[in-house]
RNA sequence: GGGCCCGUGGCCUAGCCUGGAUAGGGCGUCGGCCUCCGGAGCCGAAGGUCCCGGGUUCAAAUCCCGGCGGGCCCGCCA
């Protein structure tokens, strides 16, 4: 906790440090206790159990001491026992007095916890290159690109990469349409040489030339399909992730580790089965009855042994590695795993966040069957929608301006209503969810953003240098809020789960809410309206810490 | 067939790792709130066998076992 500048782990750490007092020989294990009964509790059942002597007499005891031993000036202003539970209040106004003065100070680093001294290598999204985006591949950079902002402000030093594969069959489709089809407006390349390769022999042969030439490594055919994945990346791919504010660090080409890939079948050769010349693993030794080849018949690598040769590049690179996959990739990611760790024992910290399919009602999305919306379809959908909903309330705007708050409203709003969900459960795509624009929403959090920055605008300045003077419950209770938000941070890198962040904001959002609604900041004076106004900044600056965090931006007016 | 994941009011979802005090939110429905800091907001109401059945436990949405339903994987594809 020391240095992460983080106000309610604070509280609960004195909280376990006044409990070891009491009880040195138990473990502590806190939570959290239906509103209004405290702002920590301690359970005794289990300590009840070990001494053999009823929860709620043990939790009287616990309190009596405790409280003895509490003066008030710490962070624990006191402590009640209510049945078998030893409840911990937080000394309100300490709490103030430390939390607003330092997000006022940190402005943007609240949040930002120590630095860790440990670079991560996050890869995402790695979809391959033959056609833009779709939804049902856009968790993928959205869950990526909120986990490397939540390592980041978690301490650690993060590198996000692209996985592009310019060596497998698809890719050499792709050159293919694009250098020797040439362009057509109705269908993109990859499907036109797609459909030849499947109907018209001549193509395929010529395909598969070009295959076996860029496997042999022929200069030609590697440029061309090189080039070809590289004109995709930059027209089609990165342009749709910029429009939602991911940008990723490196991209890798998997040809770059043809090399790597040739050593890393030699290293595994002496633990391969053979199968007509073609070498596999057998997994079963390692919990898993399944093979896995890593070379064709032909001595040709497959897509997981290129994927090892990469992974070990990225070990070079850092001291942990994530990756953002797909639940279709468990297996694939298990062989990986496992021939880095267990069989070529190299050390590695590989750490992986599956995320189920984005799907549509009607089943899974398909370019080929026509069944598929595309991202940046969605997104001129929701900034489209964003712009009317401007455009209602804010007659005087002038256009650049709408334009541009559509766009980070209509942006943030498919970005949240993704990062949202826990990654681990599947996601229906339907229109009205993902242009909601209110409740669980961006634009609901985003608007109370915008709420606060108007009072601010409009209350002409505070003086910080006073000390808060807290005289509401809705005062309390947003402070309170606020204190958390360093350990949401720690929380959401500890447990990789993004969707704390986004819930986070909710909820923060509507404290805010009801703060605004019982407490008068502007027309109340003195003490109380420096406090408030204090208070509607630290909010202001936390909500947009955290949104920033989930790459979206907040507007101070829409 | 085997393995992994998911199953919480009409719909979506948090909580599950680490069992504990009335299962939190949101959408939708119904009823209220702008002479007052931005109504993309707020308040209230109705609505629940936490998929089912066993087990462990003083205590199970949470842990274990067995079902059922859905997703994903089981290719010399990626």
């Amino acid at each position: 906790m020391i240095g992460d500048n983080n106000p309610w782990g604070m509280f609960v750490e004195n909280v376990r440090r006044l409990l070891r007092e009491v009880l040195p020989a138990h473990e502590i294990r806190l939570e959290e206790p239906p509103e209004n009964l405290g702002d920590v509790a301690f359970p005794t059942f289990n300590i009840a159990k070990k001494v053999g002597e009823n929860p709620v007499s043990v939790a009287k005891r616990v309190a009596e001491s405790l409280n003895s031993k509490i003066d008030g000036a710490g962070w624990v202003d006191r402590v009640e026992q209510k049945g078998p539970y030893v409840n911990f209040f937080v000394n309100i106004k300490k709490m103030a007095e430390y939390t607003i003065p330092l997000i006022l100070n940190l402005d943007t680093a609240y949040g930002h916890l120590r630095p860790r001294g440990k670079k991560i290598v996050l890869e995402h999204t790695s979809a391959n290159p033959t056609d833009a985006l779709h939804v049902g591949r856009a968790r993928n950079p959205i869950i990526g690109d909120t986990m490397a902002r939540i390592l980041r402000a978690a301490g650690y030093d993060v590198e996000t990469q692209y996985y592009v594969d310019d060596l497998g069959k698809q890719a050499v489709i792709l050159a293919y349409g694009m250098h020797e089809l040439g362009y057509d407006a109705d269908s993109s390349p990859y499907m036109r040489a797609s459909r030849l390769y499947e109907e018209s022999e001549e193509h395929r042969a010529r395909v598969d030339d070009w295959l076996r030439r860029l496997e042999g490594g022929d200069k030609e055919v590697v440029e061309k399909v090189r080039r070809a994945c590289l004109e995709m990346m930059e027209n089609r791919i990165l342009p749709t992730l910029e429009r939602i504010n991911v940008r990723v660090d490196v991209l890798a080409y998997e040809s770059q580790f043809l090399e790597k890939t040739r050593e890393v079948i030699e290293n595994l050769r002496p633990y391969c089965g053979k199968d007509n010349g073609a070498l596999y693993i057998d997994l079963s030794p390692y919990g898993i009855e399944e093979k896995v080849y890593i070379t064709r018949s032909d001595g040709t690598s497959l897509y997981a042994t290129r994927d090892i040769a990469y992974h070990l590049w990225k070990l070079e690179r850092g001291d942990v590695i994530i990756n953002v996959l797909g639940e279709d990739h468990k297996l694939e990611s298990y062989f990986v795993k496992t021939a880095i760790e267990k069989i070529l024992g190299i050390e590695a910290d590989i750490r992986v966040l599956f995320y189920s399919f984005v799907t549509l009602p009607e089943g899974r999305m398909s370019a080929r069957k026509g069944r598929v919306v595309y991202f940046d379809a969605l997104l001129d959908e929701a900034v489209e929608r964003a712009r009317k909903e401007v455009l209602k309330r804010r007659e005087d705007m002038d256009m650049s301006r709408i334009d541009e708050i559509a766009r980070i409203v209509g942006v943030g709003a498919v970005r949240f209503n993704i990062v949202r969900i826990q990654p681990e459960k599947k996601i229906v795509f339907r229109w009205e969810d993902a242009l909601n624009f209110e409740g669980c929403s961006a634009p609901f959090v985003q608007y109370t953003h915008a709420r606060a920055c108007s009072i601010l605008r409009k209350g002409g300045g505070y003086d910080s240098a006073k000390a808060p003077v807290i005289t509401h419950e809705r005062e309390i209770r947003l402070i309170k809020l606020l204190s958390k938000y360093p350990s949401v941070i720690e929380y959401s890198a500890e447990f990789m789960a993004p969707h704390k962040v986004a819930q986070y904001c909710v909820d923060l959002a509507t404290e805010f809410n009801q703060f605004y609604r019982d407490c008068p900041v502007i027309h109340s004076e003195g003490e109380v309206r420096n406090t408030r106004l204090m208070l509607v900044d630290a909010f202001r600056i936390t909500i947009r810490n955290a949104l920033d965090v989930l790459g979206i931006t907040a507007p101070e007016e829409m």
